[in-house]
DNA sequence: ATCTTACGGGACTCGCGAGTACCGTATTGT
DNA sequence: ACAATACGGTACTCGCGAGTCCCGTAAGAT
């Protein structure tokens, strides 16, 4: 017994450790996989495959593919950096940017696919987690900062707009199987954020 | 043989015609169990049982699954009618509201669950179709209405600003579990649709 | 040297659900 | 009356993929 997590076992493990390459491969060809073809449709067989390794090996390190998955999102977590630039529009655009570089599009395709798992509560939270929620409070803090700064107004509804990004992120890939592109993004941030944030309606 | 599509055959059918009613309640059971359980997880068996029915009967009307919630999501599409009250304020919330009421609800809740059937090009065109353009099309329909009447400026991205609101929606349903309620409408309207349809910095 | 565990990989069990076949019965047109 | 078809319902086939088991082998620990 105690076979499972020998990680976390007193003993620091007798005879032949896991390989660490291996476990990142797995990790890597699961995301390849469930983004090529989806969560349902992804097949541990082919995973295994493509990390040059069987079956066993995932088995030994995951109870099952929910979890393999999960932690294969965790796994890509992305930083998001909160940017500085000196005005509003270059922070706006750094943030939207973000779901715009091809990281962030595997990152965004891998929650596409994980629209699919929405019945399952852990699958969603975790991915939502380690993949939506970190772009998204970079901008909130961004816009935060510049409420603080005194350029935008303190009364705009920060978590409705700082949401939009994300939404229509997530929309164009979920159902236009289309990324956010550069001209998209800049309309995004002149035509639709900056409005939003400054003109405060008074009259 | 001739044995499919007898409505289309040129003698009017000899023998037992089929219920029209019991069409209808296929179909609605097929909309109940898949937004409950989602596409994968609706089993034809459960369909059948709520419906009253066996599933000869749904075979019998449609090739498939894929038809059958094909068949089912056209059913319920709804009427999404361009609203002209005299206001341009009016006939946004108009049409955001189009996305709280119930019934948009029970729709969302479908596109919700067959964000599943992604990969699947065919399901996904014919629910965006039915449930999600038309009252896309709607705000579309508003904003060039009000741009004719110079109240908006012809240079807003019109495509980009009126998937603003189905992008929210869309977001909202599938990865927080919740409409859009009616507060978020009206700030959406107010803190977002508005300042982006009314301020052109020109400055 | 030996023990212990991981490794690649093949073969297997097992549950599930789509789709099929057929029953006896009900309902229409001719 | 009779033929043709739909009806509710049950039992079946069939393919698929998750998860298990076991093999011979490789590699760190003692």
């Amino acid at each position: 017994m105690a076979r499972v997590s020998p990680e976390l076992s007193d003993t620091p493990a007798a005879g032949r450790p896991r390989d660490p390459v291996l476990e990142q491969a797995i990790l890597e060809a699961t995301v390849e996989v469930v983004v090529e073809k989806g969560f349902a449709a992804a097949k541990l067989d082919e995973i295994a495959r493509r990390a040059g390794t069987g079956k066993a090996a995932i088995y030994r390190r995951w109870p099952g593919k929910t979890a393999l998955v999960i932690a294969a999102a965790q796994n890509l977590r992305g930083n998001a950096p909160v940017p500085d630039r000196g005005s509003l529009r270059e922070d706006l655009l750094a943030c939207v940017r973000h779901y715009v570089s091809p990281s962030a599009r595997a990152a965004l395709m891998l929650a596409n696919v994980l629209a699919e798992a929405t019945r399952d509560g852990e699958v969603r939270e975790a991915v939502t987690a380690s993949i939506g929620r970190p772009p998204a409070e970079a901008l909130r803090t961004v816009i935060e900062r510049w409420i603080a700064r005194g350029t935008v107004d303190p009364s705009v509804p920060v978590e409705l707009v700082s949401l939009l990004v994300p939404s229509v992120a997530f929309h164009r890939v979920v159902l236009m199987h289309e990324g956010l592109d550069e001209a998209t993004a800049v309309a995004l941030v002149d035509d639709v954020l900056l409005p939003a944030l400054e003109a405060r309606r008074s009259s």
